[in-house]
DNA sequence: TTGACAACATACTCAGTAGTATGTTCATCA
DNA sequence: TGATGAACATACTACTGAGTATGTTGTCAA
């Protein structure tokens, strides 16, 4: 068995059927997807999907995961960024409004998996792996929040309720996954031009003053 | 056929049933949930929702419907609010986020209504029903969008692109829906002080000045 | 060249669900 | 007082969709 050779080809499928799923799961939410769709989508049966993954499930949770790891890689390089907290802030939410612009079909697969297991949906069975992915999520949402802290102390935000804020400002750096769509000759520089309207609204919510801007 | 008399039987029986499918399709959203569902939830059986509704698309129009009507006649009586932008917009602003708070399970099948919307889902059938509906909410954006524009005209707002500042505040002042939830011995101004919470986030967002507060 | 297995496709089963057809009950009115 | 219809409940149909069982094909290793 030549796993060197045979796997990369395993993978590339496993990676089609994922961007498939996700691009499924976006356009028509969870329960209205059906494997079918999917496989249809990507020109297969249900039998390669199958082959991959034990469950509708199990997919989902892994275009979940895919989503999540995006996320965290692209911010794990400014985390630690030394210095103030607001342009390591700037930084990171700058980086995280581009990865739900690039990534939207993940990242919307990752918001209805929040709503669903906040609705307490989900089989016992399939509750687990959703725990540990809602755990991860909790982590990323940390390196947030740190910051945040951080800023407070500096003075450059303002906020009453920790929880609150952490909230609206996530509303409002996720908000792209749902309003942005591509435009027609749309250049790299006009989604940076939209990604930093998005921060710059957040950071005025958080009452971050407007001095050393990135 | 005494009308007078039996109709309001009718209506409050209707009523309940909109008010337990709304709970219904925020719990597990639209395609997760069965008209069963709706109906055990009311310790009913299917024949009283097939009495009332024609269909389970022509019930959710109808939540989607009652949610619009709801936030309407709450904004309503402040959008001629004479004098400065900055206030008729935060008392505007206010009552719509608590409206969000109250009226929490209307408002997230509006939000259902709308992506479905978005995704081209529904019938073609039912899709005329659902375009008014949508006219209906744009009418009810404009409402701010006025305000808005007045107020950048009198410098108390600074935003570049005006469609994705309405879409940012939007968010802002909808997020409640999503991880708002009640706490045991809250009092009103307990909400109320969320509530401002939110509204003044929107408002650093939108590059508000705070003199002026409500 | 031949087994063996990965990577699918095909053909089923079965549970859940929207919608319908048909009772049943009770208040109202002629 | 008997007929009528509103307001349901009950019993059914038809279909969709998750999951499974079983082919089929191409590739590699011995």
């Amino acid at each position: 068995m030549s796993l060197g050779v045979r796997e990369p080809v395993a993978d590339s499928s496993r990676a089609d059927i994922l961007r498939a799923a996700a691009t499924c799961f976006m356009e028509r939410g969870y329960a209205s997807t059906s494997i079918d769709d999917v496989a249809r989508s990507l020109g297969a049966t249900k039998g390669r999907i199958y082959h991959h993954f034990p469950s509708k499930a199990d997919l989902f949770a892994e275009v979940f995961r895919a989503g999540m790891d995006m996320n965290y890689q692209a911010v794990e390089p400014y985390r630690h960024l030394p210095g103030p907290a607001l342009p390591r802030w700037r930084k990171m939410a700058m980086v995280h409004v581009l990865q739900m612009i690039d990534t939207k079909p993940f990242q919307r697969a990752v918001w209805i998996g929040v709503e669903m297991h906040l609705r307490g949906a989900t089989t016992p069975a399939q509750r687990e792996v959703f725990n540990e992915l809602l755990e991860y999520r909790s982590t990323y949402g940390r390196l947030f929040r740190e910051t945040l802290l951080q800023g407070r102390e500096e003075g450059v935000f303002r906020f009453d309720d920790m929880s609150i804020a952490n909230q609206l400002m996530f509303m409002t750096l996720n908000s792209p996954i749902f309003w942005y769509s591509p435009r027609v000759g749309e250049t790299r520089s006009d989604i940076e031009t939209i990604a930093r309207q998005v921060v710059d609204f957040a950071q005025g919510g958080l009452r971050g003053t407007q001095e050393n801007p990135i």
